[in-house]
DNA sequence: GTCTATATGACGATAGAC
DNA sequence: GTCTATCGTCATATAGAC
């Protein structure tokens, strides 16, 4: 009796299953600690199964990280396809940060491979990760744009270091300083780094 | 024949030195990668004694970075006091960040422990850490409070906000991203960062 | 593909000669 | 106090049974 390709088709359902298991595992263990500190054990044990099982899903610790990322990037890519089109481009800039901090007051996004770590270095080697990277960035550096021609965001700034500042705000130490406070609830704390991201300090 | 004093104070000179010469490597290093990404043989390295020395002087990891950190905490104490005194209260906080900047710009000031790593837990348990951090941060907190009272700085902002946000400034990724994009000099980064930190985004 | 067990190497810390 | 040499530990990665 062969395998019938629903069979197959099952078998291959898990393995997708479990992969996306890892996956999400890898990606909230890497919202809780740096790359270096998050190690395969951590991994293993939150799945469920045996590190050396991992390793059949990925071959080091830098691809899987690495895979991770490249989800990461996916899902900011499907939240920008949510955003409104009839936003203004600031409010849709606005919306993503928003977005961003939520998912970091929540420990679901990553810091960003802000120095120069092992993790960096394989990302910046990996065309899928630079792919995603450059399809998420383009989509924004367009609201940018826009945002600048409107004179809603400053259009003496490059957009390169708007684009930054944006990024930068996925990874703000400040909301962990505030959160840690226990002083503001979580919502507070996103609308307080909204408004020093997009407003400054000053009064206007 | 009995040693003297001025012998003494001598080696005691280049114990000193020897330490202050540990501490300055130390700080560097943490400017340039992140607390577990740094060894001890990289101190010894840099430093140009073998490891075993260095526990001569420190007994841990911890405990070397520890000071590093205390020690910087120092300098940022010594630069505040440089700042005239009839400044504007808004513009000894620029004067404060741009110098963060200029550090941060040349690697040396190492990324505040912004997550829970192993160093932070050490920081937040040693008194002189935090007695300097407490030092730094009062007298900080006392030009946001007149900077907000002359509504140079938002007054509808909690104080520990900016001071968070100030503090944020001197691990900013934005500074690396663009240093390593070599489109802007440094004194031109340090001169962005300052504008969307005190003015926002936003056009004004 | 999953597991247990292990090889390999890196790093913090120490021993002991000088 | 400085060195060389080494220990103990932990983490990545693999071997090999099932």
């Amino acid at each position: 009796m062969q395998p019938s390709p629903v069979k197959l088709s099952f078998k291959e359902q898990m393995h997708q299953a479990r992969e996306e298991a890892i996956l999400q595992a890898t990606c909230r263990l890497l919202g809780e600690k740096a790359y270096d500190a998050m190690t395969m054990d951590d991994v293993a044990n939150a799945v469920g199964i045996a590190k050396a099982s991992l390793y059949k899903h990925f071959a080091s610790k830098e691809e899987l990280c690495c895979a991770s990322m490249v989800q990461i990037l996916g899902k900011v890519h499907a939240f920008l396809s949510t955003v409104p089109a009839d936003l203004a481009p600031q409010d849709k800039l606005r919306a993503l940060v928003r977005w961003s901090l939520e998912r970091l007051i929540g420990n679901h996004m990553p810091l960003l491979p802000s120095r120069n770590t092992a993790l960096r270095t394989v990302l910046m080697a990996d065309n899928q990760y630079l792919h995603a990277l450059v399809t998420v960035s383009d989509q924004i550096g367009q609201w940018i744009t826009q945002a600048q021609s409107q004179g809603s965001v400053d259009p003496a700034l490059p957009p390169l270091v708007v684009l930054y500042t944006l990024y930068a705000r996925a990874c703000d130490p400040v909301v962990g300083f505030l959160k840690e406070g226990g002083q503001f609830s979580d919502a507070e704390i996103v609308e307080l780094v909204l408004k020093t991201c997009f407003d400054g300090l000053r009064s206007r």
